[in-house]
DNA sequence: GCTGACGAAATTGTTGACAATATTGTAGCT
DNA sequence: AGCTACAATATTGTCAACAATTTCGTCAGC
């Protein structure tokens, strides 16, 4: 009874949420980059009125995730390879700072955490589970940047990460993208557990630099296929 | 006559001018944190529309500079110093990644350029002009960020400067902090000229660093006088 | 067949009015 | 005076209608 009270009261989503959905499908490449964001067409996915729809598109046109011409609406703005590059530079200075923060502060605990969930990926890969291997890459990076708990830090590498976010998967059939990036995790736990603070951050630097480099190879392929 | 044709066709400022204005007056901490932004207040002082006003706050509300809760409207939010912390520390990592890359690439023109303005900045000192000091201290900064040309770094560090933007000048007139500030400066030209990547990445982050701790200690002697 | 003008349809921009909520002021009571 | 309840005001949230602009199809003319 309540629940249906409850429901009906329930007025559409709010504009953060209308934006996390958008988020969430360019995460997901239902919307590419360049696709048009039509106003009527996300209110009737999302229930959204079209002053929540408009307001989640400015959210993200601040964002930069995509991009709002006068009269011609929003569309997904796609990132150019030497975008690219500079969000995982960036992101290899974000990141390898959390690592050599995460060398100073962890504790035992969390870094055997860190240990177990390499291991994990290995096995994954063995198994062929791409999907579960994702997620604990996700985890083990994402532990990187909260033990040393700083927010900013993680809220900025999620924005960057958001644009090529549905290359990753891809990047993980090519080649041995895999095994090198355990190989690289490995080495970032080992420097970890040295306490050694600038070797850690030196290899986490690597490790997102190389996965920049699947990302061009993949481009090329992609541009060379047609 | 043209020109009053424009004038009078001119239309109010369009969303991004409103967020550039509100943006400007937090710089000029001529808003204050968790000061109401009220829109009608916005609306008689930029001439924009009320529907325009709500569009630049939310644009500021998803750059994290303005907070916005139900039924109360936006108010400027305040970094605590914990937050300042995170912010000093994220800018350290990404400015050092661009003083290491300008020392790869940067022309002897360039080079030359930062020791100029080093110079002017040590001469401001003497002739006791703040605001000329602030000025070249941006320079030297943007340089070294511009040539680089990772316009993703600049566009980040923008951001993360503004909501301290207006405690620069403070920091300045604090002890010795001009002094040290072109000490800094000093150490980080001559690890560029040495050619030395590392040197000039530590060097900087050494430099922001301190930034930090001057803001820190600011902020305890604002406490302590009430 | 191609081009350009023209107009209908689609889409976005803007405004104003009204609803929902918070804030402030006031009166009455203890 | 201090407190609560209630009304008045101020402020923000929402919506629907209308204006401005682009886009797309159509058709005449060459």
């Amino acid at each position: 009874m309540e629940k249906a009270i409850e429901a009906l009261s329930r007025k559409g989503p709010s504009g953060t949420e209308v934006a996390d959905w958008i988020r969430s499908q360019i995460r997901a490449s239902r919307f590419v980059p360049g696709q048009r964001l039509v106003e009527v067409d996300i209110i009737r996915k999302t229930g959204g009125s079209r002053f929540k729809v408009r307001e989640a598109l400015q959210r993200l046109a601040a964002e930069g995730l995509v991009e709002i011409e006068e009269y011609r609406g929003a569309s997904v703005k796609g990132a150019s390879m030497s975008e690219i590059r500079q969000l995982y530079r960036s992101r290899a200075a974000l990141e390898g700072l959390c690592a050599a923060d995460f060398t100073r502060i962890a504790t035992q605990a969390q870094r055997d955490r860190l240990r177990v969930i390499t291991q994990d990926m290995e096995r994954c890969i063995d198994e062929g589970s791409t999907e579960m291997f994702g997620k604990l890459n996700a985890e083990f990076h994402t532990m990187l940047m909260q033990v040393p708990g700083n927010d900013v830090i993680q809220d900025l590498v999620k924005r960057l990460n958001t644009p090529v976010h549905h290359l990753l998967f891809e990047s993980f059939y090519r080649g041995d993208r895999m095994r090198e990036a355990v190989a690289d995790h490995w080495r970032i736990v080992e420097a970890i557990d040295a306490g050694d603070c600038a070797a850690a951050e030196r290899e986490m630097r690597r490790h997102i630099e190389n996965g920049h480099r699947v990302l061009e190879a993949l481009d090329q392929a992609m541009h060379h296929d047609g």
